[in-house]
DNA sequence: GGTTGATCATTC
DNA sequence: GAATGATCAACC
């Protein structure tokens, strides 16, 4: 049976600290569901599965994994080294009725208010079972890192704002980048266009580069 | 080898 | 379609 919900940070972190080094194949077993062969068509598996353990009210809700202690829980898959493989999805992005949004309540700041990262080891060499859960940890934007996020986020959603978000590269951004979102490249939502009309483009996501995420790896476990 | 655009499952 | 969870894999 899963685990009740944590009823505190520190409640949570603790069980978090509690499935490191435990490997998928383990956790899986204990949750009661069994291995997909890859991930191919299971992509948030490994995701779900941590969900699970903590306690995390399942589901598709737009709200934090853990709402009532405002904390949001990322798995980051790692490679044996220690540097994430993949960029981290932070939430869609809202692409109408955005004049006047200020960073102070967007979403992206809000997702990223309290994040429980748990990195796992994801080399596609490493049969899946045999992954282990590495060591979490709490993070909350230092103000230097907040200034870069919000510059990017500025700089982003200007240009969407401005119609010009056919223009917008993945490139752009420090530490943020602005991606397709969506089920397949058929998938459509409304947006601005370059004479401000509404036009249909694909719905974008907000993606954390892996620079920054890498770094906050080496701040935590060499810093700590 | 890293990045970018595409894609998968599920729920509502 | 939009939200959750992300990784895949073609391409530069």
């Amino acid at each position: 049976m899963q685990p009740t919900p944590p009823r505190s940070e520190q409640e949570l972190f603790q069980r978090s600290l509690a499935l490191a080094g435990h490997s998928l194949a383990e956790l899986a077993a204990q949750a009661g569901v069994s291995l997909p062969d890859n991930l191919k068509r299971e992509k948030g598996w490994v995701g779900q599965l941590l969900e699970w353990h903590l306690g995390a009210t399942a589901g598709s809700k737009p709200e934090q994994d853990f709402p009532e202690l405002g904390i949001e829980l990322k798995t980051l898959p790692i490679d044996e080294s220690g540097r994430p493989l993949e960029t981290t999805f932070v939430c869609v992005a809202p692409l109408l009725g955005i004049a006047g949004q200020r960073w102070e309540e967007c979403s992206v700041r809000n997702k990223l208010s309290r994040v429980l990262w748990i990195p796992v080891e994801a080399s596609r060499t490493l049969p899946l079972g045999q992954r282990r859960v590495a060591s979490p940890f709490l993070w909350s934007p230092s103000q230097q890192e907040e200034a870069l996020l919000r510059q990017d986020w500025e700089e982003l959603m200007e240009q969407i704002a401005l119609g010009h978000i056919e223009q917008i590269s993945a490139r752009q951004g420090q530490v943020l980048q602005l991606r397709p979102k969506a089920a397949n490249g058929r998938a459509l939502t409304s947006a601005i266009g370059r004479q401000g009309q509404v036009i249909q483009t694909r719905p974008r996501g907000f993606y954390l580069k892996t620079g920054f995420t890498h770094a906050l790896l080496r701040h935590h476990f060499l810093l700590g």
